[in-house]
DNA sequence: GCCGTTTTCGGCCCGACTGTTTTCAGTCG
């Protein structure tokens, strides 16, 4: 039983808890997607934890008691929950789906089910269809309009876009707003600040003494495909780029608690908001306001997380994991930064499929003030990217030879290769031309389905060959594209503490490892290599996705192997 | 339904915008 079914049950408990008519049911829809939180972005599986220490220890879990953790044992030993079933038949509607559309919440969704029997994607269509929703009583033209542009939003797209593609369209829109005048200060916020790895909609935040003015000028702005709502303090937006922003006007005084508040993450808020409360005070968007309702928040970030007793931390940070912990002990630490990276340890150059040579792939890195990176072209078995073999490869180590020394010391081409570690875990070149490569990636790129302890084993016995430097993409899993191979990454990484193999950070829209595995992986002695697996030279911008995603992976500088200076990365390659 | 450095009972984060109705419920973040 996955951790996100029991989730997903609890979450669609309190949907249908918020339709019934009881007074302050609106704290028991509050803990069940409490509960589904925690469960949501727990590591381990919930059901072995009920396995190892029953009910018990599932109420060690913040946010679930004595009914929470029954209802979760009852799930996992009869796969129902009682309570579900008789919500569900009080309300047969398939909440999930339907309010996942941008503007129609379980009340609407109850009413909808009521008058037109409406009761999931399908039978919601056929009621826009047929124009019926806007003749509803508490309905109307608009209310027909908005759920129809939000299902169709939901069906184009999951509706979220990648971290790499969306923060330059918020920067540019920044810029635009800081040329466009009326404005003192702009600042982006949500989650895009907060680096995930993709971001539903942006969130941006001025200060401005003539809000009117700003909100003409952004509504107006070329970027922009249509107006979803402008008043003066938000505005927001469909950008022609396809994801929403909204746009907020502050007060100064203001500013920092609004730069809290709308950086998130939700949960994150909440945390604090509950620690503001118990100091008695008053957290929101506009102050820490204490009890005389002055405003004690100040005008940055840092001073509204000072006077909680707090010590401020990186955006990246705030997920609710822990953080808020770790600030109130003032043991936040130093996050890996990207002016601490001193290299790319994963490039590919024309040579099999990349779009530039391996000069001016090294020229790019100069001029980004690198001291070295790894050439690493594929190997023969990934014939579609016009894989190199043994006798291919040791004949380029005179040319890089010479490379290297047009250099003058001031910069280094790694011999490397992205070794392809075949279906039986063995590695697809010779151990002697590998011990040629000053560093070698293994990479797992074919016959990716396989059971978990039969990839488990594979990706395990090619780290156990000693010959490995990197291990890149761990996970295999594309954003939004492809899933994540089945592997036992506790296993993987306890193999990379064995053999001091270097996990990768690829920065690609592989994000591969991702922020809550590199926390998993963390727990061992691992290094980890933050790369662009730059197929040109445009791909090293990259690096600082990849950078964002060490640092919600709490990742501090000792720990990234391309932060280390040429000599003493070399020392660690030394097998 | 959960929880406790104020509590085992009585609290629980808080406000903006929209649409429809005419004072507010619903939705969202």
């Amino acid at each position: 039983m996955e951790n996100k079914r029991i989730a997903d049950l609890l979450d669609e408990i309190a949907k249908m808890l918020s339709l019934e008519d009881k007074p302050n049911i609106r704290f028991e829809i509050r803990a069940y997607q409490k509960a589904a939180l925690t469960i949501g972005t727990l590591q381990e599986p919930v059901e072995d934890m009920y396995r190892k220490g029953g009910t018990e220890a599932l109420m060690e879990l913040p946010g679930v008691g004595k009914s929470i953790a029954g209802l979760i044992e009852e799930y996992i030993k009869t796969g129902k929950s009682s309570k579900y079933d008789t919500l569900k038949k009080k309300y047969p509607i398939d909440m999930a789906s339907l309010t996942s559309i941008q503007g129609l919440g379980a009340k609407k969704a109850l009413t909808l089910y009521k008058k037109l029997k409406v009761k999931d994607i399908a039978t919601l269509k056929k009621a826009i269809e047929l124009h019926r929703i806007a003749k509803l009583e508490g309905f109307g033209e608009k209310s027909e309009e908005t759920i129809r542009k939000g299902l169709e939003l939901a069906e184009s797209s999951s509706g979220r876009m990648l971290i790499s593609e969306a923060l330059p369209i918020a920067e540019e829109l920044i810029a635009k707003l800081k040329a466009g005048g009326n404005v003192e200060k702009v600042l982006l916020s949500g989650s895009a600040r907060r680096m995930r790895e993709t971001v539903g909609d942006l969130d941006i935040l001025v200060i401005s003494k003539k809000a009117e003015q700003v909100m003409d000028f952004f509504t107006a702005l070329d970027a922009v495909e249509s107006v979803i709502a402008k008043g003066p303090t938000k505005s927001s937006v469909r950008l022609k780029a396809g994801l929403n922003c909204d746009l907020r006007v502050l007060e100064p005084q203001s500013f920092g608690a609004a730069v809290q508040y709308f950086t998130g993450s939700k949960d994150h808020n909440i945390q604090v908001r509950t620690i503001a409360v118990r100091k008695g005070y008053k957290l929101n968007e506009y102050g820490l306001f204490d009890k005389s309702g002055k405003n004690v928040g100040g005008s940055e970030e840092e001073s509204v997380y000072e006077a909680l007793g707090m010590q401020w931390m990186p955006p990246e940070m705030r997920e609710a994991r822990g953080e808020v912990e770790l600030a109130l002990a003032h043991k936040i630490p130093v996050l890996v930064e990207q002016k601490d990276i001193r290299g790319d340890l994963h490039t590919h150059t024309k040579w099999t499929d990349g779009a530039n040579t391996l000069e001016e792939m090294a020229a790019a890195a100069i001029r980004l003030g690198y001291q070295y990176i790894a050439n690493t072209d594929h190997t023969k078995n990934v014939t579609i990217a016009n894989g190199k073999t043994d006798a291919e490869f040791e004949r380029m180590i005179p040319k890089i030879d010479k490379l290297n020394d047009s250099f003058n010391g001031k910069f280094r081409i790694l011999k490397g290769v992205e070794c392809d570690i075949l279906k039986d875990g063995t590695l697809d070149l010779k151990e002697s031309t590998l011990n040629d490569m000053d560093c070698v990636i293994g990479a797992v790129h074919m016959n990716t389905k396989m059971e978990k302890s039969e990839m488990t084993d594979r990706i395990v016995k090619a780290l156990d060959s000693g010959l490995i430097h990197i291990l890149a993409h761990p996970t295999g899993r594309i954003v939004g594209k492809r899933e994540a191979y089945q592997v036992d990454l506790d296993e993987v990484a306890e193999a990379a503490e064995r053999n001091n193999v270097a996990l990768e950070i690829n920065s690609t829209e592989r994000m591969d490892l991702n922020d809550t595995n590199i926390m998993l992986a963390a727990k061992y002695k691992v290094m980890f290599s933050i790369d662009t697996d730059a197929h040109s030279t445009n791909d090293y911008v990259l690096m600082r996705y990849g950078v964002g995603t060490a640092r919600r992976g709490w990742l501090t500088k000792d720990k990234i192997i391309n932060s280390k200076p040429l000599d003493s990365l070399l020392k660690t390659f030394k097998k």
